[in-house]
DNA sequence: TTCATATACGAAATCGTTTACGTCACTTTG
DNA sequence: CAAAGTGACGTAAACGATTTCGTATATGAA
């Protein structure tokens, strides 16, 4: 069913059927019940295609995931994240354009969805430092919002984050007052802009408590369990072995406790541990009483919170771009207790 | 730069420049070329929504992502299927839509995306017994691949799923030929087709090596590493305790290893665990050696194979449905041994 | 020479909407 | 009572491609 057979049966115009369907005022509210009873009888929708064509507009946000060349991993915040965005999008009658691509070709795709006018703004994900990426969508003139920030890019830009030099502060000085001194951390890709802020976060505390960070106890990479496992376990065998740890996600974590159990030792008394928690639908941190002690922010609410941002914008352009800074909440759990004396 | 300005620039008529881009035959090659290398220039694309318009089709696959309403869950596996899927796309020309739904208005979504014609075909993704998914697409005509089947569903539709019956029944043949008899079953909800076929294979087995199945250790619930704990944790407190485990994915079995350290056993020798291993790439199961021992079979794979299907039957319908089964291998890790004497 | 046949290109319709202008019959208003 | 609104609807031109017919020129055969 379209919008000339629904007129050519209504005995109207297609222009005042199109008129009545969207809410204009120069319609009598007679015929225009009329019409929407004939709509909603026929399940009659206006092509996307069609209607992005006579407005302009594509109702359509573009989604370009990343996806490491090397270890073909994709960030597992990430389902969550579209989740909390979707919910916007489809209140707002905007469809999701999802595009996974290599971190190679990522610079074409984005002009590429430009070009074919497919959508009207993009998300950013896993922004790096300096990341190009922002240069190259002011400069092709395709509105976005950035999951993240980008240090280094002097350029202005619309974000959303977490507070993750502070989550990282609060959890170093969590364990600091507990008594620990050694504490590692395990942290995500150096290039990650999130991964350099947290560990700033993390040496700044620190340093401001007369620490002196030991490269030893700081490791980065891929953020899978395995490499969770196999950082603590290096670090439990150093001969100064840390207390405690702290790692930048729940999965790392899972690597984490695997290896400290197995070395024989008890998570929350011999080594404590703190992670970052972006709230996974299926990696709840616990019930009541959290297992982890986390620096909590969900990522769900990130992505709603973009969403709307990004929606916002597109619908009234305004020249300053936006920015929210989320906190992250500390919560206290079962995995970190006194320092012990070794 | 749309298609009127480049055959202006040129001096053509938008036909043969349109055709000299599609590849039409009735066009010079001196004049192709020359139509190819503004196009360059210009970083000419035609706009995905006129062309949609013109031909007919959307270029799009359409993916529907069930989000359980009570939990708010949403199936990790979903992050590493559409990376394979999207991989094919890609190469195809094709984008992919997704709409995050909460399962009770799915109806609507798939009625919507038929009517606003925004995609060529769709992928059904979770599908439950008796889901009833299958019949609302078959009655709207919109081409669709399933993944995984819906057991109780008669009519014929194409679908892309793993050998769940054989896979557990190999878990659980290894289990009793390590001599295990008390084996329990930690799996999926009820309602979800795969997780019927997983308890169908692990009791027919069990009852094959003359093993009645007891209730108490079969569980089902969402799959997240908390349930994987609580399952466990009740079942070791059974007063006749399970000497293994089968778990119905990665992170369930490690909600397992947490129980099981928790109650100062030792996996794979006080307790065995078999799970089955999606090959998640943030949930790498181990290197060389495996951490669990696993049946398994890459869920980024299914999705390339679904992606390959779907389309090739949205290029040339045909009238009888494709199906391919995927076996899973069951990989030797360190989670499993023989029986103890209890 | 003449007619048929390629070859290479163009004019205009088409897809399904939205929207800038009309238009026409009734009120108002001075 | 004539001019000016206004309320309710219609005509037709976009939007940016593809595609159905044509058409002009060159080529070959009869």
């Amino acid at each position: 069913m379209n919008l000339k057979q629904l007129s050519l049966e209504l005995g109207l115009s297609q222009t005042t059927v199109s008129r009545a369907l969207n809410g204009f005022p120069e319609v009598s509210e007679a015929t225009r019940n009329r019409v929407q009873l004939a709509a909603d009888r026929h399940q009659y929708s206006p092509s996307t295609r069609a209607k992005g064509l006579a407005t302009g507009k594509a109702l359509a946000i573009g989604h370009v995931i990343p996806v490491s060349t090397k270890h073909e991993t994709m960030n597992p915040i990430f389902g969550d994240f579209i989740a909390g965005a979707g919910e916007t999008y489809s209140r707002n009658g905007y469809e999701m354009l999802l595009s996974i691509v290599d971190d190679q070709s990522e610079d074409d795709v984005y002009r590429a969805l430009k070009a074919r006018r497919s959508v009207d703004g993009v998300v950013v994900h896993g922004p790096r430092m300096d990341d190009p990426r922002i240069a190259l969508l002011n400069e092709i003139g395709l509105p976005f919002v950035v999951h993240g920030r980008a240090s280094g890019v002097t350029a202005p830009y619309s974000w959303v984050d977490v507070n993750n030099r502070r989550a990282f502060n609060r959890a170093a000085d969590f364990l600091i007052d507990l008594g620990h001194r050694r504490i590692g951390l395990i942290n995500g890709l150096e290039g990650m802009d999130f991964a350099h802020r947290r560990r700033n976060g993390y040496m700044d505390t620190l340093t401001t408590n007369g620490i002196a960070a030991d490269p030893a106890l700081m490791r980065s990479g891929e953020m899978t369990e395995e490499f969770g496992y196999t950082s603590t376990r290096y670090m439990l065998a150093l001969p100064n072995r840390p207390t405690a740890l702290m790692t930048s996600s729940m999965i790392l974590a899972m690597g984490t406790r695997r290896a400290i159990e197995e070395a024989g030792l008890t998570i929350g008394r011999d080594v404590s541990v703190i992670t970052h928690d972006d709230e996974l639908s299926y990696l709840r941190n616990g019930g009541d009483v959290p297992i982890f002690t986390a620096t909590r922010s969900s990522v769900r609410d990130a992505g709603r919170r973009l969403a709307e941002m990004l929606l916002a914008d597109i619908a009234n352009p305004s020249p300053q771009p936006q920015t929210e800074l989320l906190e992250a909440e500390l919560m206290v759990g079962q995995s970190t207790g006194p320092a012990p004396h070794l």
